[in-house]
DNA sequence: CAGTGAGCGAGCTTCCGCTTGACTT
């Protein structure tokens, strides 16, 4: 018989209490929500007052068995789910499925876990707040109606498989409506103009003067003017400007913050953030990894003055409370700190230790002194001339928590490098030494990254710390919207020197726009976010979920009960489903290019069952073909999609097969008697491809799976070495070779007794694999992408 | 270092939030 038996929600955190409580307590954990509404169908009964129907979800099954079993052999079960509407309508489920007594349980929260917390809590338990849980139900049915009502209507309008949610479709739109700007904006060129000067009687090691001018030049002629001007003029300091200027730390890291800064400062992707902190937290180094709180314990805060007072002085410290400003935060947890703020380093992998590192010194740095700077701007005039050229320094008078950390920014540009100036003063000549010119682009705004995204999404409140990740995984594999990295358009650009008595000019190669990792919508992506907007426009709306948490906020307060609130919500919204349903034509996207000029034949771009396709014509003559990476529906020109329609083309015979150059889903390929070779990117342009050089492929090609070729056997078997080690192929399906067994020594009967019992790898087919698989390698190394990454990179891995 | 087409029959797909799974496919 147990005296006490107490669930949270994670097992990490049911370890350390245990450790706590010991003796009369046993700590389980329930793994997040036990039950959730049917997983199949609606799972909500519209006809009578949206009456959930729940169901113990099936990965569930057996913990709630044993947790039934335990909670009947015990005299009292605490609930100790987290404090926020989620947990507190998993503590409900759990009073609920596990069949419990009221009379024989606590409900308790804590929001630290030390032993005093602890201990604290339990002193004061309190009933499940019921008006909380009915918050949790309505954003569940809310939800669960959103997507299982919209989803549907995108199969039948647009495309089968597609979906649409509270988040994802938000997400998504504000992707495609940066690329939207993107595509709008008109690059302006000028001319930026710096110089480099020396204050006269400066001494043999003088300190240079890094200026910039204060107006740039939007014609080439302006500019070459004023550089002709400079070689007579005299520069003048006009003005010297001294700021005293303080810099307050940034606040402990939240879920948001983490993923932003990991990403920017160390290159990981949201979900690599996510897991390798999930590993911190199991091993015990971090705390919870999912919270949107900034605050931190007194605890912690102690042991951060004491860490910070030792190693650096009195000085160094300065004590302070964050408080949270996002939208919609619950802070049922602490913000993201190590467990013990006196280790500055954990083993561990190397990303794990870097990840560490950061939290380590964003934590200590919170509680630091501002940093104290002087900021100069210097002003120099020059003669016969209005424009000014700036500089600008900046002094470090005490760094403060400059020394522990520094935030780094969104934006890419590296902030400009404060230089140091020399001690100049109002009216000191200097002697020019250099003016350049340099043409430069306007930029458009930058796409999102992954973190960025984040950032955005919470800042309008939509979505919370444990979905932030998978969120953008979704709206990857569901095509509408792909994580990629595109060289920007290379231009020729040109720059203007003044040395001496010369203006020189330079041409230079330069990449402008460069995109590395960021978001760009597919066209799916686009066509399914116009019919969303025009059709859903409120649940499209940016502020739609920051309306319903207010909503929400008074069914937690009791001042409106939850079905109401959900009535009012689905009577307009179910009567548009319909009216979608019956009214509007089927949407794909369709748009008119133009008509081929040899046969007059229309030419449109749209989205087809596998995708976007270029047709050309109708009826027996019609043609299709895919779009090629980077191409959209929405920009691309006529003569790009007739050039796609000149594929399949047949370039000749060889071994008296035809030899035919075709663009596939993975690019330009060859294609001869059953093999398929890829061109080889950069080296070959499938529109001017000679016969000889696919015929040379085609031997490449056939060297290379000869030596990939282990066995063969009469029936087709075959033993190929691949990426993963060595394979069985047949009939079109791959099969794994169990460890016990040496591929090189099969036998024929051994190969085919593999077959026959299954072991299937993967269906070579043109499909994707099961998203189910896909779902659980993800979370579970931070490999979202790995299969798509390979894939993708492997022509530009041809040497 | 695997795989390379496309308007039809049939049946399936889908949401957001909590949590960690573990045949390296």
């Amino acid at each position: 018989m147990i005296e006490n038996l107490v669930i949270v929600e994670s097992p990490a955190k049911a370890r350390t209490i245990e450790r706590f409580l010991g003796r009369g307590y046993m700590v389980k954990s329930s793994f997040g929500h036990i039950r959730d509404l049917k997983k199949k169908d609606l799972g909500v009964d519209v006809e009578h007052d949206f009456q959930p129907q729940y169901e113990v979800t099936a990965d569930k099954k057996t913990l709630v068995k044993e947790l039934k079993q335990l909670a009947k052999g015990s005299v009292t079960v605490w609930l100790a789910s987290d404090e926020d509407r989620e947990g507190e309508a998993i503590a409900w489920h759990l009073f609920e499925a596990l069949e419990l007594k009221p009379d024989s349980v606590k409900r308790i929260v804590f929001h630290e876990i030390t032993k005093e917390a602890i201990l604290h809590a339990i002193k004061h338990p309190r009933a499940i707040d019921q008006h909380l849980v009915d918050a949790q139900q309505a954003r569940r049915v809310l939800d669960r109606l959103v997507g299982f009502k919209i989803s549907p209507v995108l199969w039948k309008k647009i495309k089968s498989s597609l979906s649409a949610g509270r988040v994802q479709s938000v997400a998504v739109r504000l992707i495609v409506e940066r690329e939207r700007e993107i595509n709008r904006f008109e690059e302006q060129k000028y001319y930026k103009v710096s110089g480099i000067f020396i204050a006269q009687d400066a001494g043999e090691t003088p300190l240079p003067v890094k200026a910039e001018l204060s107006e740039r030049f939007a014609s080439r002629d302006e500019t070459v003017q004023f550089l002709e001007h400079c070689k007579e003029a005299t520069f003048t300091v006009n003005d010297v400007e001294t700021k005293p200027a303080t810099r307050k730390p940034a606040p402990p890291f939240t879920t948001s913050t983490l993923q932003q800064e990991a990403s920017r400062k160390l290159g990981f992707s949201v979900s690599q953030t996510m897991s390798l902190a999930q590993k911190l937290y199991e091993n015990g180094h971090i705390t919870y990894m999912r919270t949107d709180s900034v605050n931190l314990s007194q605890l912690a805060i102690n042991n951060a003055k004491k860490v910070i007072v030792e190693t650096l002085g009195e000085k160094y410290l300065h004590a302070r409370q964050y408080t949270t400003q996002s939208k919609g935060a619950q802070e049922a947890h602490e913000a993201i700190r190590p467990t013990y703020m006196e280790k500055e380093s954990i083993s561990g992998d190397m990303k794990e230790q870097q990840l560490y590192s950061m939290i380590y010194k964003r934590t200590l740095a919170s509680q630091m002194a501002d940093a104290k700077l002087e900021r100069t701007i210097v002003t120099i005039a020059v003669s016969g001339q209005s424009r000014t050229f700036v500089a600008t320094g900046e002094v470090v008078l005490f760094d403060g928590f400059l020394r522990m950390y520094r935030e780094s920014l969104d934006d890419e540009k590296e902030d400009e490098q404060m230089e140091m100036l020399p001690v100049l003063h109002a009216g000191d000549r200097l002697q020019r030494k250099r003016i350049e010119a340099l043409e430069q682009y306007t930029a458009h705004p930058p796409r999102y990254t992954e973190a960025s995204l984040v950032k955005k999404l919470e800042a309008l409140g939509i979505g919370r710390p444990s979905t932030y990740a998978p969120t953008i995984t979704t709206i990857q594999n569901r095509d509408y919207v792909s994580r990629e990295s595109r060289m920007g358009k290379e231009r020729e650009i040109e720059q203007f020197i003044l040395t001496g008595d010369q203006v020189t000019r330079k041409p230079l190669i330069r990449h402008f726009g460069t995109e590395k990792r960021k978001l760009f919508p597919s066209d799916v992506g686009i066509v399914v976010t116009d019919f969303l907007c025009e059709h859903f426009a409120d649940i499209m709306d940016y502020n739609f979920t920051a309306k319903a948490e207010e909503a929400l906020d008074d069914v937690a307060e009791g001042k409106l009960q939850w079905q109401s609130m959900i009535r009012d919500f689905y009577a307009p919204f179910h009567a548009n489903v319909e009216k979608t349903l019956k009214e509007s034509e089927r949407n794909t996207g369709e748009r008119v290019l133009g008509t081929d000029p040899s046969t007059g034949a229309v030419v449109c771009v749209r989205i087809g069952r596998f995708g976007p396709i270029v047709q050309m014509g109708e009826g027996e003559q019609v043609r299709y073909a895919g779009l090629l990476k980077g191409q959209l529906m929405e920009t691309i020109t006529l003569e790009e999609a007739l050039d796609l329609l000149k594929f399949p083309r047949v370039l000749g015979e060889y071994e008296e097969k035809q030899v035919i150059v075709a663009i596939g889903r993975f690019g330009p390929y060859i294609k001869h008697d059953q093999l398929y070779v890829a061109l080889k990117k950069g080296a070959d342009d499938p529109a001017i491809i000679s016969l000889d050089t696919a015929i040379k492929r085609i031997k490449e090609k056939r060297e290379i799976d000869s030596n990939r070729r282990i066995q063969e056997f009469e029936n087709g078997a075959c033993i190929l070495s691949g990426r993963f080690g060595p394979y069985i192929t047949y009939n079109k399906s791959n099969y794994k070779i169990p460890k016990t067994q040496d591929a090189n020594l099969l036998t024929f009967e051994e190969t085919m007794e593999i077959i026959e019992k299954g072991g299937e790898l993967k269906v070579k087919t043109t499909s994707k694999a099961a998203p189910k698989k896909e779902k659980t390698t993800k979370a579970t190394r931070g490999n979202v992408v790995k299969a798509t990454k390979t894939t993708q990179k492997k022509p530009t891995k041809t040497k």
